[in-house]
RNA sequence: GGGCGCGUAGAUCAGCGGAAGAUCGCCUGAUUUGCAAUCAGGAGGCCUCGGGUUCAAAUCCCGACGCGUCCA
C-alpha cells in the first residue's frame, strides 16, 4: 500500500518521521529517530519489572481508564455485545470490536449505535489455543478496547487523523510513556472483502494496539472506495495491564491472585490454561455456547478438556467446578452480567467430566486391546495407530503411553501431522445439481412496486380487496397483501384469490408471491380489484403455534437456564417443533415442569405486542436475547413482547393475548444432535385434538387387551411374555422336528451307511425348506463320527449341505467339491461345513452317490 | 459444515464372507448358620434399519438413522 495512505496531519504536525525497521523491514513512524520498531522480535521486553507506564493498573481500572478517556473527547460509551454473535450466521464467536457492527453498520444499511464510540468488547479467538502459556502473552479470550467513527459522506466524524492523535494522547499524556518508545508500523488490513491501511503500534518490544482504516472494498482484485470510510481500532485491555504492572507474564496481570494461588505442583504453563480457558468457557456459556459435538460447542468443550487433561494429570484437590467458579467470580467483579445459574453450570461441569471420563475409558480398553493384538503379531503401537486414535477416538499420545509404557514412540510434531490429516480433505465444493434443487420462482419485473405486507399490522384481517400488479401463469402479485408467505418457521397461508385457490405463498425478493395449483392462468387485468380470501383456521393454527413457541422458549429459557437459546423452529397444522440449546436429555419431570408454567402463561391471558424499532434500540432495550430466530436482516426490527416474559425479533403473525393460543401440550422431546433438543407441541384445537387422539387410543387399546387403563402396562407384560413363550415353544418344536428327522435319518439304513474307521455317512433328499439343511446337518453331527451328505430340490433348484463331525479327518468341503465336478452348482465352504446351491440337473441320487463315493475314500485315507 | 471411527446378549466387547461368541450381570441348583466366594446348569440376539453384490452377508458395497471423535 502506497505511503500516503499512511501520511496524516498529526504525523506532520508533530514532526513523525517514516523510517525502515533495520531488523525486520516493516516501515513505521516515530517522533524521533529510530533504527528498529518497537515489536518484538525486533525489540525485545523490556517492561517487565520495569512499566514505562506512570502508575500500574488492574483490568477493571485500565478498562475504566480508557472508556472514560474517549467520553471525554466525544465518545459514547456502548454496552458490551455477547461473544456467541446471534445477530450473524457467518462466525462462531466474536473475533474484534468490529463484528458487533457487521453487517448491518458497517455496510451503510443500519445506523451505528453511536458515532463515535467506544467500548469493551470481550473477544474469543482459538488459533493459538496451544500458544497459551507456552508464550508469556496468548489467550482464547481477551477484551479489545476499541473506538469507532463511520464516516459517511453526508456525515464525517473523523479518520486516520485524529485516529493517530487520540492514541499519541492516550500513551503519552494519560498514561505517561515516553513519546520515542511508541512506533506505528505500515500494515495492511483485509478482512470480510474490505480492506484499508493500519497502524500497528508498539511499545517497549509488544504490539498493543491496531488501528485501521477500512476505506476500499477488494472484490474480484478491483478495488474501489467504499461509501464508508470507518474507524476500526483496537487496543489490548490485558496488554495494557501487563505492561503497566510489569508482571513476568500476562496472567499474573490479568488473574492475580486466582493465578497464583493455584497448587504450586502445576507449571506455570499449566496455571496459565486453567485460568484462560475458564475465563472463555464462562464467557462464551453465559452467552450460549453449550458444549457440544459440533460447531461452536465444540470450542467449549475442547476448552473444558484441556482443562481436565491438565487437573488429571496432579491429582491434586483442585476440582473443575472449584476453578471454574473461582474464575467466574474474579470476573463478574469486573464484567457484569455473567450470571450463570449456578446449578446449570455445576451441572454441565459434572456432565462434561463424565463424558470426558468415558471418551478416555473406552480409549484406555482399546489401547490395551490394540496392543495385545499388535503384540502376537510382533509389532507395538506406532504412528499410524496413534493419529487414527487422537482423531477417531480423542485419545491423545499420552494416554497411550500411560496405558502401555513409553516404549510407545510419538514423534516430537506429533499434532502437527493430525492437523495435515485435515489439510488433504479439501471441502466438498456444492457440486450444482448435487444438493438439493434451488427452487425456480417467476421473477417480477424489477420495477414492480415492492409488495405492502399487512399481516405484521392487523393479524385478524383474513378478508380484504387485492390489486392486482402482475400475473405469470398460476403466479399473482398484488399491491398489498395480508397472506402470510412461508418464513420464519411458519408455513404459508392458503385461502383464495379472485376464487381461486392459493396453495401456497413465498416471499421472493421484495415481493410476496401467490401461488395457484398448477395449470390454473390467472387472467385478472393489471390493477383489477379482486376480493381475497385467507383460510381461516389455518391461519388461526398457525398463529396459535408461534406465540405458544415464542411462550415456551421462555419457559424453557426461565427453567433451564440462559445458556438455552432456540436454534431453529417449525410451525405447522400439525404440529410444532422447537430446538433449544441444552446440555442433556430434558427428564419427563422437566417437561411436565416446562408445560405446567407455559399453560400458566397463557391462563394469565397476558397481552403479546408487536411493533417494529431501529434495530440498535431494540438490542438496547432488551438485550441480544432478541436474536432467539438466528440472524434477522434489515434496519428495523419487529419485535415480538409476551409480556414481562419473552421478547424477540420476529416476522411471524401472532395473537395479540396468551389466552388465544389456547392449550398448549407437549408432545414429545428428543435430543436432536449434542447440546440440542428438539421439543414437539401443539397448541389451541390441535392440541385438544391430539389429547383426544391420545385418549382414544388408550381407550381402544383398554378395549382389545380387555383391562383397565391402569391395567394396560401388565396386560400388555403379560401379553409379550406369552408372545416369547410362544415364539420359544414354536423355536423348539421345530428343533424336535430337525431332531425327529435326524432320529429317523439315523436309524434308516438306506440312508445311513457305514464307512471305514467306525465313520457313517448320512446322505439323502428331502423335501424341506433349504435354509432347515444347516439345522439338521448341525444335529446330526453333534456326533463326532458322522458325515451328512444333505440335498433339497425345491422349485426347480437344488441345494446340497455338507458337514463333518470329524472335519480335520473327512472335509465336508472335498465332499461338497466331489457334488460340484458332476453338477454345475455353485458353493463353497471349509472342512466342517460346505454348501452349494443351483439349477436341478436330472440324477439326485447319482450324485449323491458321488459324494457318499468320496467320503468314503476320504475314511479309508484317514484310517 | 466437513473428515474419520463405531452400532452384535441387560452391560463391556470379540468375530469381519462359509454352522452367532467371550467376560461381567441375571435366573436355578449345590456348598455355607447367613453373606461373599466357588462349582454345575440355564435364560437372554430383527448381529441398528433399508437396498445391493454373492451359491452363501453380522462380515463386502451404497444409503439412512444413532453414537463417538477430530477439524473449521
Amino acid at each position: 500500500m502506497d505511503e500516503k495512505e499512511y501520511q496524516n496531519d498529526f504525523f506532520g504536525r508533530k514532526g513523525f518521521r517514516r523510517q525502515t525497521c533495520k531488523s525486520c523491514g516493516t516501515a513505521f513512524w516515530s517522533e524521533s529517530p529510530r533504527e528498529i520498531c518497537a515489536e518484538t522480535p525486533c525489540t525485545p521486553y523490556s517492561f517487565i519489572g520495569n512499566s514505562p507506564l506512570r502508575k500500574s493498573y488492574t483490568v477493571e481500572e485500565f478498562r475504566e481508564l480508557y472508556l472514560r478517556f474517549f467520553e471525554q473527547r466525544g465518545h459514547t460509551r456502548v454496552v458490551r455485545y455477547p461473544v456467541v454473535p446471534r445477530w450473524r450466521d457467518d462466525v462462531f464467536f466474536v473475533q474484534a470490536s468490529i463484528y458487533d457492527f457487521q453487517p448491518w453498520v458497517t455496510s451503510g444499511a443500519v445506523e451505528p449505535p453511536a458515532n463515535p464510540l467506544v467500548i469493551s468488547q470481550p473477544c474469543l479467538r482459538f488459533t493459538d489455543v496451544t500458544e497459551v502459556g507456552v508464550t508469556k502473552r496468548h489467550l482464547t479470550g481477551f477484551e479489545m478496547l476499541a473506538h469507532h467513527a463511520f464516516n459517511s459522506p453526508a456525515h464525517q466524524i473523523y479518520f486516520k487523523d485524529r485516529t493517530v492523535e487520540l492514541c499519541h494522547e492516550l500513551l503519552t499524556s494519560e498514561l505517561g510513556v515516553p513519546g520515542e518508545m511508541i512506533t506505528y508500523k505500515e500494515e495492511e488490513w483485509e478482512g470480510g472483502g474490505d480492506m484499508g491501511p493500519s497502524l500497528s503500534v508498539g511499545l517497549a518490544g509488544l504490539e498493543v494496539a491496531t488501528l485501521v482504516f477500512m476505506q476500499y472494498s477488494k472484490k474480484g482484485g478491483v478495488v474501489k472506495p467504499l461509501p464508508l470510510r470507518i474507524v476500526d481500532t483496537g487496543y489490548g485491555l490485558e496488554r495494557f495491564t501487563w505492561v503497566s504492572q510489569g508482571t513476568p507474564t500476562i496472567y499474573d496481570a490479568i488473574f492475580g491472585k486466582v493465578f497464583q494461588d493455584l497448587p504450586d505442583s502445576l507449571s506455570p504453563q499449566d496455571r496459565a490454561i486453567l485460568v484462560d480457558h475458564s475465563r472463555s468457557f464462562v464467557l462464551m456459556l453465559t452467552d450460549g455456547a453449550v458444549p457440544s459435538n459440533v460447531q461452536e460447542g465444540y470450542l467449549a468443550r475442547m476448552l473444558l478438556r484441556r482443562m481436565m487433561r491438565v487437573l488429571a494429570k496432579y491429582r491434586g484437590d483442585l476440582t473443575l467446578l472449584d476453578l471454574v467458579e473461582g474464575v467466574r467470580t474474579h470476573l463478574s467483579r469486573s464484567l457484569p452480567g455473567l450470571d450463570l445459574n449456578p446449578a446449570s453450570l455445576r451441572e454441565i461441569l459434572v456432565v462434561e467430566e463424565k463424558r470426558f471420563q468415558d471418551t478416555i475409558e473406552r480409549g484406555r480398553s482399546h489401547i490395551r486391546k490394540l496392543n495385545e493384538k499388535l503384540g502376537k503379531e510382533g509389532r507395538s503401537i506406532g504412528v499410524s495407530e496413534l493419529l487414527l486414535m487422537y482423531d477417531s477416538m480423542g485419545i491423545t499420545p499420552d494416554i497411550v503411553q500411560e496405558e502401555v509404557g513409553s516404549s510407545v514412540q510419538v514423534p516430537s510434531d506429533f499434532f502437527t501431522l493430525a492437523a495435515k490429516l485435515h489439510d488433504s480433505s479439501a471441502p466438498a465444493t456444492d457440486a450444482p445439481g448435487a444438493a438439493e434443487a434451488v427452487r425456480v420462482l417467476p421473477e417480477p419485473p424489477s420495477e414492480l412496486p415492492p409488495t405492502k405486507v399487512l399481516y405484521h399490522l392487523d393479524p385478524y384481517t383474513l378478508d380484504f380487496e387485492g390489486e392486482v400488479l402482475w400475473t405469470h401463469g398460476n403466479w399473482l402479485v398484488l399491491a398489498n397483501t395480508y397472506f402470510y408467505p412461508t418464513g420464519g418457521g411458519q408455513i404459508t397461508d392458503t385461502g383464495t384469490i379472485g376464487g381461486i385457490a392459493i396453495e401456497e405463498v413465498v416471499r421472493s425478493g421484495p415481493w410476496v408471491l401467490h401461488r395457484a395449483p398448477e395449470g390454473t392462468t390467472f387472467s385478472f387485468a393489471k390493477g383489477a380489484k379482486v376480493p381475497c380470501k385467507i383460510h381461516a383456521p389455518r391461519r388461526r393454527q398457525l398463529m396459535q403455534h408461534h406465540t405458544a413457541t415464542h411462550i415456551l422458549n421462555g419457559t424453557m429459557r426461565r427453567l433451564l437456564g440462559s445458556h438455552a437459546w432456540q436454534a431453529g423452529a417449525y410451525k405447522g397444522m400439525d404440529e410444532a417443533r422447537l430446538d433449544v440449546t441444552h446440555y442433556q436429555n430434558l427428564s419427563p419431570a422437566e417437561l411436565r415442569k416446562i408445560e405446567r408454567l407455559a399453560n400458566e402463561i397463557v391462563r394469565e391471558d397476558r397481552p403479546v405486542k408487536s411493533y417494529f424499532l431501529p434495530r440498535t434500540e431494540a438490542e438496547g432495550r432488551f438485550g441480544f436475547s432478541i436474536y432467539q430466530g438466528g440472524a434477522v436482516p434489515g434496519k428495523e426490527l419487529r419485535i415480538i413482547e409476551v409480556t414481562d416474559f419473552d421478547v424477540e425479533a420476529c416476522g411471524g403473525t401472532h395473537c395479540t393475548h396468551t389466552s388465544e393460543t389456547g392449550f398448549i401440550k407437549i408432545i414429545s422431546a428428543e435430543r436432536i444432535q449434542d447440546g440440542m433438543v428438539r421439543l414437539h407441541f401443539a397448541a389451541g384445537d390441535r392440541a385438544l385434538d391430539l389429547v383426544e387422539e391420545q385418549s382414544d387410543l388408550v381407550r381402544e387399546l383398554s378395549a382389545k387387551l380387555a383391562a383397565p387403563l391402569a391395567g394396560i402396562p401388565r396386560a400388555v407384560d403379560d401379553l409379550l411374555g406369552k408372545v416369547r413363550e410362544t415364539e420359544k415353544a414354536s423355536r423348539n418344536r421345530s428343533a424336535e422336528k430337525v431332531s425327529e428327522i435326524a432320529a429317523r435319518l439315523l436309524a434308516d439304513r438306506h440312508v445311513t451307511v457305514p464307512l471305514e474307521g467306525g465313520f457313517r455317512a448320512v446322505r439323502t433328499s428331502l423335501e424341506i425348506d433349504p435354509s432347515l439343511l444347516k439345522d439338521l446337518a448341525r444335529q446330526l453331527t453333534s456326533q463326532r463320527e458322522v458325515v451328512a451328505i444333505l440335498a433339497a430340490e425345491q422349485e426347480g433348484a437344488w441345494s446340497f449341505f455338507v458337514a463333518s463331525g470329524t472335519p480335520e479327518r473327512i472335509s465336508a468341503k472335498l465332499v461338497l467339491d466331489s457334488i460340484l465336478s458332476l453338477w454345475p452348482g455353485k458353493g463353497g465352504g471349509n472342512p466342517s461345513a460346505a454348501r452349494a446351491s443351483g439349477p436341478a440337473g436330472n440324477e439326485l441320487n447319482d450324485v449323491l452317490e458321488q459324494a457318499l463315493a468320496t467320503a468314503r475314500a476320504l475314511s479309508q485315507v484317514s484310517r
